[in-house]
DNA sequence: TTTGATGCAAATGTTTTGCATGCAA
DNA sequence: TTGCATGCAAAACATTTGCATCAAA
């Protein structure tokens, strides 16, 4: 299945990627209806999909109610403010090595983890 | 808010007590319901919530699609299946250390993480 | 032209909630 | 008795999907 270009597809991914604030799917389509009025939140949906499976951008769930969106593919994790309950980037070191020692014990394969941080930011203490 | 006994809620705990299977709120209510055959799901909703709120059990949330619960509330790590999306206890040294990491260059202030494993369990590989 | 993309609305899956009744304290 | 807990059904959310139409290639 080929892609074909879509404004509203360019729209979305551009949007992502200038903005910091890990918008949620109904944020970004409050977002692109300022220039696109007509497009629907199933097209959002749709186009947030479709990014995300082909890894432009990436997805993080169980943070809060609604999954998140993060135009930003390198590998970093993310700091869930308990207060205001915003989205941020942290820049840290490696945590990687934490597979290994999950994997220890286990009698199957660890091949990865999800992670995120939580407490109060900057903004809130 | 006091709470009152209720047959439901015990009933419900000791379910989550005895099984190793991680259940989403569904399972929960299939179960109870061969012991107590007219308790509604908002009744085990209900439970589940103030359970987890007396932190008597743990709802782990963002693995799949409905969130789990855990009668087992000592801190440990959890492996989700890929393959067969069951969820498996970790038996592993602790990594609270990762706080501290994160905490390195962070201008708030980072108190905790939510983590889990996947990969694919001895059983699927 | 062909086929993926869109807008719209309806449907889905999960969880919460309003309300009258039931039951523990 | 008092008021939390229950069962039931409806509502609330977040997300997906069917379908006729639109637009890239």
């Amino acid at each position: 299945m080929a892609f074909k270009y879509s404004r509203q597809r360019e729209a979305i991914k551009e949007y992502l990627l200038h903005t910091k604030e890990h918008p949620t799917a109904d944020i970004v389509y409050m977002n692109i209806r300022e220039t696109y009025p007509n497009i629907s939140l199933g097209t959002v949906y749709r186009n947030l999909n479709l990014l995300a499976e082909k890894e432009e951008i990436l997805r993080l769930n169980g943070m809060d109610g609604s999954d998140r969106y993060d135009g930003n593919t390198d590998p970093h994790y993310h700091f869930l403010c308990k207060n205001c309950r915003r989205v941020l980037d942290l820049d840290m070191e490696s945590i990687e090595h934490i597979n290994d020692i999950a994997n220890k014990n286990f009698p199957g394969k660890v091949e990865g983890h999800v992670t995120y941080f939580y407490g109060v930011c900057n903004n809130c203490e």
